[in-house]
DNA sequence: CATGTGCTGAACCACATGGTTCAGCACGAG
DNA sequence: CTCGTGCTGAACCATGTGGTTCAGCACATG
């Protein structure tokens, strides 16, 4: 099951509202670094960390394109996040349906 | 579609892999701090952190049971953060089957 | 009641993150 | 060739993160 710092990078790069927003954007075809930093009235320089993060998780592929660089989508990691967060929870699910059912019978006895 | 910050816990909360596997470790029951802690070798302090960080992200649910204070799961959030990776992977995977089919053609041709 | 154990809080540390400014490189257009 | 634009790198800053130690509170047990 995928090496953890795969994980690591792949969520720590979600976490960013700002990195979620440049995904959603990407979603809607490439772009160049300097139309990723516009909307947000970041600094260019501001964006192209973000974008590196992304790049180095894996959730964003960069090439240079002239003078500029091309950002677009690169979905394999967003796969191994997924994967992760439904093995376990399918995995709980099962645990769960008791123990749920367990601790509601026991909430309703005092202590 | 959820609120931003409670993705940015949950997806913070997990790009840990002491974490990840407190996670993981609570799906074959609840534990205390100390069972949580003794496995990774960290302080009850070092383990308390982490579990706050969790509980934060609405990931996990303690309570003081005793001196003791027992973790267990809370799987809400991680349907919140796969829901949100699962929206945007399938609205992506549209444009990508296209996209992907129009890149490799083009890789195929010199620049 | 006395004591040991489990947790908590505060203070501290090193390092990562998210952002800036400024200087400069490199490419395309005139 | 010259110039403006788009990006890059270095330096810097404030704040957050992951961990520690140490002091102390609170509960269960003898």
């Amino acid at each position: 099951m995928v090496q953890h710092e795969v994980l690591d990078r792949a969520f720590a790069a979600l976490a960013d509202p700002t990195r979620r927003a440049v995904l959603v954007r990407l979603g809607e075809g490439p772009a160049s670094l300097g139309d990723l930093a516009a909307p947000t009235g970041m600094t260019l320089t501001g964006m192209g960390k973000h974008v590196r993060v992304l790049e180095e998780a894996g959730l964003v592929r960069t090439t240079k394109v002239g003078r500029t660089r091309q950002v677009r989508l690169g979905t394999e990691r967003l796969d191994d996040a997924m994967a992760w967060i439904a093995f376990y929870q399918r995995l709980w699910e099962r645990r769960l349906d008791g123990l749920e059912a367990y601790l509601t019978l026991r909430e309703g006895q005092d202590t």
